[in-house]
DNA sequence: CGAGTGCTTGAGCTACGTCAACCATAGTGG
DNA sequence: CCACTATGGTTGACGTAGCTCAAGCACTCG
């Protein structure tokens, strides 16, 4: 619902509502964008050597930005396919709700990361989006990318790398699901989302965890009391101090012997 | 099983060295292709709608078929990532092995299958890729292909399909494991396994799961006996029929209703 | 025939789920 | 400003699904 779209972004725009169901209706608010060449992220959105011209063609992909309020959706499960996303701010997490309503978390998504590529191969969206805080996002019409990809190659390249890290990473919390006890699930969990903030230049050993323990739970195929016994465990051993959702990593090679 | 396409496939060139397992160290037969116009796969290789210039740059892309024994690796975890391949025919199986040695399976593969994606990320194989039964593979160049992506259109929108749905069928996986009982993870595992012959044109009700107990435990994050029990109960509940690894599926319904 | 490999089944143990009470924080409405 | 409510987090008590260990059977292959 709100929105406040305004030129740019003014956090006094954040207005919660109530009602578990009921709330965030109006979920997204196009905006002008700012051109590439002048996003701090660019770095990670686009293959590097490119062009001037190239750079110009690429800029040209994202005709809009969007801001998504916190708890709602940048799409659904099963909405038609046309845009990838690059999200620029905030961090967003990826659901499928089984048909019994229960839903699971697929994934976690945080600044520098590619969107909505799992609905290529249906045309429809697999999971839904869910922004776990105010986010920006970059909207890229995936059929403009596909012809960019035709016409520049590390474009092509970038692309295929970026979906092929999207299997990898699955792949990974695949063995953490089916090898790993509660306990090494919740520490490499962590590890993970640390070498991922590392990789953006923010602090690595103290951070603060967007989602629930809820929502790390259903991640890790564990209850949310179990995750929150495994956090209280880990500060019992003086590996990580946490305090909702601020965690400090204080020894990361003991949680990495885990 | 086996492949009657003859002329070729000469088993001699199997030449056994020593390894972790000390079998099947030499794993792979090259041979030449036949061409892809031909082959009774190329529905499900190939994107519909070529011209036929098309479909001979698209035929040249294979310059190698290999054959795998049993047992052995088409690929390795961490070998540095040049092809992918189309399984032409046989049945393998993508393992990530921990730093401790337990090993994980992450797929199985059936003909009609496109192998090797996870690689394209960090220029290296993530999984290795194990054949379950004597295997044929079309070798495809991944440099080549890309050039083919920028030149055909159908065939990059056919490359990002096959990524994506792989994308998608990990996050189907991830939903079995972190929600499902062991006895609705053997369920939705045969389910799958059945529609994926279906597609293919077998019969979906009766076939031989070339995986054993183990493999098929490892995948779904069970132990071996547990999944040998759940299929000892789906059969009381005259739901399934095995017999080793040969399966009939008695009542599907059934099974997707668990 | 013996050895190797895979499958099944039982008995006991334990990691984790379930249920439930309670606390902290923050927004909300009088 | 102070209850009042909603949401998220922590912790305990208890039950159980699935793991571990172990024994025995069925095939296959040399």
């Amino acid at each position: 619902m709100q929105l406040v779209d305004a030129p740019s972004l003014p956090s006094f725009a954040f207005n919660p509502v109530a009602d578990a169901n009921h709330r965030f209706l109006t979920d997204v608010t196009p905006r002008r964008a700012t051109p590439c060449s002048q996003c701090a992220l660019a770095s990670l959105c686009h293959p590097a050597n490119l062009t001037l011209v190239e750079r110009e063609r690429v800029d040209s992909l994202v005709h809009e930005t969007r801001t998504v309020a916190r708890g709602a959706n940048l799409y659904r499960a099963n909405d038609p396919f046309h845009n990838v996303y690059m999200l620029r701010h905030g961090s967003i997490k990826s659901v499928i709700v089984h048909r019994d309503g229960r839903e699971q978390v697929t994934g976690f998504h945080i600044v520098g990361d590619m969107l909505g590529l799992d609905g290529i191969g249906r045309g429809r969206h697999l999971s839904g989006a869910v922004a776990l805080e105010r986010c920006t996002v970059c909207v890229i019409p995936f059929d403009a990318l596909e012809d960019a990809c035709s016409e520049i190659k590390p474009v092509q390249q970038h692309l295929h790398r970026m979906m092929s890290r999207e299997i990898a990473r699955k792949s990974s919390l695949l063995m953490q699901l089916g090898t790993m006890r509660a306990e090494q699930r919740v520490a490499a969990f962590l590890l993970h989302l640390a070498a991922r903030y590392a990789k953006r230049g923010y602090d690595s050993t103290d951070f603060t965890m967007r989602m629930t323990r809820g929502e790390i739970g259903s991640y890790l195929g564990i209850t949310l009391e179990t995750t929150s016994r495994m956090f209280s465990k880990l500060q019992q051993q003086k590996i990580v101090k946490t305090r909702g959702k601020q965690v400090r990593i204080l020894d990361s090679d003991a949680l990495a012997r885990l």
